[in-house]
DNA sequence: ACCTTACAGTGAACACCGTTCACGGTCAAT
DNA sequence: ATTGACCGTGAACGGTGTTCACTGTAAGGT
């Protein structure tokens, strides 16, 4: 599959005159950067998903042997923050047009939201890390200030931006490639699921029965906007209460 | 560490009189269960995390050989699946003495958060698992019952349940065990983040460098409960407006 | 032009992981 | 007593993240 490289040592002892690459054997200094490293994980991340990413798999995409990488990322926990970090950067932050405050949160929200679907298993990545990289304060600087003109007390502010971001971040963990939106995503498997939820027994799930075919539906976009929307009644409900 | 089984084959060619436990040969037959393997599966999970949660690490505990547990369980996801359903049936859903229906939905979820955090890793494992077994149909069942009786629609009802039940779940996911909290519940640890956070340009993070160290606290319980009551007030709002 | 030095990638190894399978001992039913 | 089903064993396969002595290259100083 692989060219082997091993046969290029000697000199065209082989069949065909495979244009020795560049030089005799091929300068390996200064081939890995950083900056490569995070590109290759990305592509790795939006191509096959979040398991796909082994440092192996890296390795080979750029024609390395695995210790090599170590010499520009300590774990592969770094690699992850790198990666996010590079994620975060897609965000636009520019919001200024948008004149309600919950305009300005709902549409960070949903550029969140794109960008993180956009690379699946990066959310997952972000639930548990926090980077507290520069992208990703940026994007609790975007939030908090937008709250905070809303009027909203330093407490009230905090409060919402855990809530609006907590929010998103566990929408997109379970994306379009998970196990569980797959299975109602396909109609087929679909079907089966509302026939599973159909024949449940009446007198212990009446409720699931009945409606188990309104909830258990391919309504992602739906669901987020509703969520959304529900989150900023909600919003605009405590700023007019005076709970502080 | 452990006791040498290969040594009792021979007959106390050994030092000591170990008092070869039953039987010479120590019957095998019967030693595993799935609720055996359920049982500690948990045990690891609430003590060192989902990370230790492995086949081996399991099968030391039982005093088994790993490929052991296979005749119990196809695989690793299954036994995931038993463990989950086996923590929901910790739930408590009996709910009809609230009054309100807000009061229902949030002792609901807060009994969930609460079985979830005290099995640690669970939540990330449902996340992405939606096990579809007894207790977590049971589960929809009850959220769904009082939203149906509190009067929304089908739709509405089933928008609800979703977001209430992944606001608890994505909240329960980053636990009291996760890097991320520990982080801010140390007061030392939270002294250097609040004192990074204040040292932030002030041109470029104005907004969290100024309330920084009040978003980055402890506060879980408070920021639970608030935004559980910022969803219901949400809910409560849609619910009066007729956009079904 | 030479020598020295720092470093990036190599290759091999270590310790884990999930999973499979032939084997053989044990038990229950015949 | 014989049979047969079952269950744990031991070993292996292929995968993972990570470490480390080694080595050739490139750059800097003289």
């Amino acid at each position: 599959m692989t060219r082997p490289r091993q046969s290029v040592t000697g000199q065209a002892d082989e069949s065909g005159p495979w244009f020795v690459p560049p030089a005799g054997q091929e300068r390996r200094r200064r081939v890995l950067t950083r900056d490569r490293l995070v590109t290759e994980a990305l592509a790795i991340l939006g191509q096959d998903g979040v398991n796909a990413l082994s440092m192996r798999a890296l390795a080979t995409r750029l024609e390395v042997v695995p210790g090599a990488l170590y010499r520009h990322v300590r774990n592969k926990e770094q690699l992850h923050d790198l990666v996010l970090d590079s994620v975060l950067a897609e965000l636009d932050l520019r919001v200024e047009d948008q004149a309600a405050w919950t305009g300005r949160i709902a549409l960070l929200a949903r550029r969140l939201r794109t960008v993180l679907e956009k690379h699946p298993g990066t959310a997952g990545l972000l639930k548990i890390r926090d980077p507290l990289g520069p992208h990703s304060l940026a994007l609790a600087e975007a939030f908090l200030a937008s709250l905070c003109a809303a009027g909203l007390s330093p407490r009230q502010a905090g409060l919402a931006y855990s809530l609006v971001y907590g929010y998103t971040l566990g929408f997109a963990l379970d994306g379009p490639a998970c196990a569980n939106e797959q299975r109602v995503r396909d109609s087929a498997t679909r079907g089966e699921l509302h026939a599973f939820l159909r024949s449940l027994p009446q007198d212990r799930f009446p409720t699931v029965a009945a409606l188990g075919e309104h909830v258990w539906i391919d309504n992602r976009e739906e669901r987020f906007t509703a969520g959304l929307a529900t989150i900023l009644a909600g919003l605009t409900v405590d700023m007019l209460s005076p709970e502080d």
